[in-house]
DNA sequence: CTGAAAGCGCTAACAG
DNA sequence: CTGTTAGCGCTTTCAG
């Protein structure tokens, strides 16, 4: 009914050119204030509304950022830590006026298909169309070279892997939060401190697992190969890493997971074999995700600042989006008392 | 860079007019294979990517839909039923090559003073500029109304509230799902089940719990108020639930939650209070959501068929697209056997 | 402060 | 099969 009511109608309603409508859509305050309420009126009776791509073709911005998320949306479901990220930026992006338009870059069977050829990337995010792009997720370098010469205005959360990549970031420090973890621990009396790793391929857990082996050392605590067990962010892989953990040493007092969800994994393993923590083992884990209310227990862990590097992301983008340079910035993690440490 | 390659420089560098370009985009099969070849050429050469805005503008489909989810973000975090119904429609709408804008609408303070009026409302919905629309979550009935004026095609994971609605819709069929539970648990021995319902302002809860009601009549067995506990789907309520059931019955065997994350609340309080599962009480969810890995004992719940239903909303909305009838269809979820009933 | 006119990049008749 | 010619709805000079 109304779905074609343009410009022209509400010009001709309101008895005035096109110009003078686009003009109070734009900058309302160079039109004279009766002919503005008359404009606005015949906008309301028409229920007219202005179609963005006319407007976007004729050069001005759409204010829609688009959020690529280069996981699989099912992460989504089973690591809440993507879910508070994109929740954070959508958050922000809305506060901000700004819409989202959220692309899911993952493995799934459907979309790895989609992207065969360095081509279909390119004209993939050359032709989104939107004014800029915030990254969550990691990409590959062949993503992020794509993404760059798409040379659309990027921020990523968490750091680029190309040597001096444009694209400009924000990101929690992992090693100085690996190591708020290690130094709570050994200030209440743990001395044999072990660690489950993450997936090493992945920088995030380079960094916390070296921030752990610095605090280590400087608290001088006696390190070793049977203390640092590999798993890959899954729970799954916090459980076996707890199992293999506890067949060689007898001595442990405490575990630093390199995120809740194999915090979690430990936890459940603890439970089995009958070790009461924090009583004879301690738990810190990392991410902070929303697991309040999923055990009686509460997790201590080292929490981003969710709502810091939200604000920071698009902040970062929207100056960029005027051309304004973005220095990158690396927030502090902090410590979150839970009942496990 | 290239970021304003055009139609038209492709046209020149290849030789030919705008109108043959466009061609060999839209409808390739009718032009000469050499042309095409060497427009393809100049395209690659001058990595050129077309301007959907400019597409749009020209009365063609942008291949976009909105998937309007009708919660708070966060809610994808607190429950990942959520989340396995917006990653199962974006993974359909992916396959059909459509690009997803998922718009989410939840009571976030941010997005709640986006609309304050019905006009806004109107605004934000005729604005989008998608070609349809795919709803996950629930809607108000103003929202509802809204939507139809906007007369975009939309199709709802749910069912709409208005009478007679002309949004399309496809849903679980939930009564029997609930039916398909008691059914389990009597076929099983039990004869004192209880139910947890859900948020009884939404539909689905009220359909679990009447299918509850109806089943027991069905299965000739008592039915009594203490039978019936009243949550919101959350997991603590689940809980709360779960402690208000244990103190007012003693031969309960059973219990039906109207959710997973509400069983698993009620879970939480059996063992707390020392109860076997499932050989003093067997508990059955709702919901199938992905919480294999999250215990050692796998929850007995009730699936609903998360393919099926994503597939047809995707195929509804691309008939509703060409104008075609899209018939609502109702999905019968399917017991997934557990360790808990 | 307002109107007329040109053009954003692309598609769609209509001729050839 | 291909080129020409109009727009799609909006913004934006440039005059008035």
């Amino acid at each position: 009914m109304d779905k074609k009511v343009t410009i022209s109608d509400v010009a001709r309603l309101a008895d005035v050119s096109k110009a003078t409508v686009s003009r109070v859509l734009n900058r309302p305050e160079i039109v004279a204030p009766e002919v503005q309420a008359r404009i606005r009126q015949a906008m309301a009776e028409l229920n007219y509304a202005p179609n963005r791509h006319a407007r976007a073709l004729s050069g001005v911005r759409t204010k829609t950022v688009g959020l690529l998320f280069f996981r699989d949306l099912w992460d989504l479901v089973l690591n809440p830590f993507w879910g508070m990220a994109t929740s954070t930026v959508y958050e922000h992006l809305l506060a901000n006026e700004l819409d989202c338009n959220l692309i899911a870059l993952g493995h799934s069977i459907t979309s790895r298909e989609r992207f065969t050829t360095p081509d279909r990337y390119r004209r993939f995010f050359a032709t989104r169309n939107v004014d800029g792009f915030l990254v969550v997720g990691h990409m590959s370098t062949d993503q992020e070279r794509y993404l760059t010469e798409s040379e659309l205005p990027a921020v990523i959360w968490g750091r680029p892997e190309l040597p001096d990549s444009p694209l400009t970031y924000v990101d929690s420090d992992h090693r100085a939060g690996a190591a708020l973890a290690v130094d709570h621990l050994a200030s209440r009396g743990r001395r044999h401190i072990a660690t489950i790793t993450g997936d090493l391929a992945l920088a995030p857990a380079r960094d916390r697992l070296d921030g752990y082996t610095r605090a280590m050392a400087q608290a001088q605590l006696a390190q070793h190969q049977s203390l640092v067990a590999h798993g890959d962010f899954t729970r799954r892989s916090g459980a076996d890493a707890m199992n293999w953990l506890l067949n060689r040493n007898n001595d442990l007092d405490a575990v630093f997971a390199a995120n809740d969800e194999m915090a979690i994994g430990a936890l459940e393993v603890l439970d089995q074999r009958g070790y009461s923590v924090p009583g004879q083992i301690a738990v810190v884990g990392f991410d902070n995700v929303a697991l309040p209310q999923q055990r009686t227990q509460r997790l201590t862990t080292i929490g981003h600042d969710y709502n810091q590097i939200g604000a920071q992301l698009v902040a970062g983008l929207l100056d960029r989006m005027q051309g304004l340079p973005h220095q990158p910035s690396v927030i502090s993690p902090v410590l979150i008392p839970g009942d496990t440490a």
